[in-house]
DNA sequence: ATGGTTGCTTAGCAA
């Protein structure tokens, strides 16, 4: 099965690219995040006509996150339900059979002397913690999304000009790996050790043409998944041409389940 | 050093 993620900065503003996407590519599942609408304005209509439901978590302007799929999810939560009141739509979760995936769109932070990177980093740790009160790591889940994060400096096409913002400072990284922790690798890194390899291009300063850009979109798994993992890319063609989103689709290969057939 | 772009909402914020 084919699983991808994707940060379509609006749904609305990206609406014939989605669905052009999900015709050329036939995706079993993917993931958005920065949909910037409420599940009213969610084109839930023309999406089924292409086959798939759609789980939203939606809000107004800002974030929103979704999961398109063939069968409808046996579960879905949206938020992380802790005890934090949080009106950002950042996270929604869906169990297909034993397989959990999350759609996660982290703060992005701003810079780092705002109170937003504060923010940023409160909720990945909060992040750690929903997954230690909720999950297992010997069950299958892949985290999927917009991470805002660079993992590493092979991440980062111009490290001098991004090394102490908010995608790459040490605090952040430290974080992201405090999530790792929990049980993930990078199914994309395990697959693409490659320099060069980014999902997200500033829509200024020519970075796309440039390739000065930065792999901050991932699809990590837990253990089980390793093995069933059989490649991994990042559609840098979607990122070409007319009105496309700054961020790139990210796709992993995983050997069907065995209630999938 | 600043400004460069896009989307939502309508001048300014967020990214």
């Amino acid at each position: 099965m084919r699983i991808a993620t994707w940060n379509v900065n609006s749904v609305r503003a990206r609406h014939e690219r989605l669905l052009r996407w999900l015709q050329t590519h036939q995706p079993d599942l993917l993931c958005l995040q920065e949909l910037k609408c409420q599940e009213a304005q969610f084109p839930f209509e023309a999406l089924r006509e292409l086959g798939y439901e759609a789980a939203v978590h939606g809000q107004k302007t800002y974030n929103g996150v979704a999961i398109l799929s063939r069968q409808p999810a046996d579960e879905v939560w949206a938020g992380m339900m802790d005890d934090e009141d949080d009106p950002q739509a950042r996270l929604l979760t869906c169990r297909f059979g034993e397989l959990h995936v999350v759609s996660a769109y982290f703060p992005n932070g701003s810079s780092v002397d705002s109170p937003k990177f504060a923010y940023k980093l409160r909720w990945m740790q909060r992040l750690r913690r929903w997954l230690d009160l909720r999950f297992r790591p010997d069950q299958a889940i892949l985290l999927c999304g917009d991470f805002n994060v660079a993992p590493e400096d092979r991440d980062v096409a111009k490290v001098e000009n991004w090394a102490d913002t908010v995608l790459c400072v040490p605090a952040v990284r430290e974080a992201l790996a405090s999530i790792y922790d929990f049980g993930f690798t990078d199914l994309v890194r395990t697959h693409r050790p490659e320099e060069g390899l980014y999902s997200w291009w500033d829509y200024r300063q020519l970075a796309f043409p440039r390739n000065e850009g930065l792999r901050i979109d991932h699809i990590v798994g837990t253990a089980s998944l390793m093995p069933r993992c059989s490649g991994a890319w990042i559609d840098r063609d979607e990122r070409k041409g007319a009105s496309p989103s700054d961020h790139a689709p990210v796709v992993v290969e995983l050997d069907a389940f065995e209630a999938e057939g």
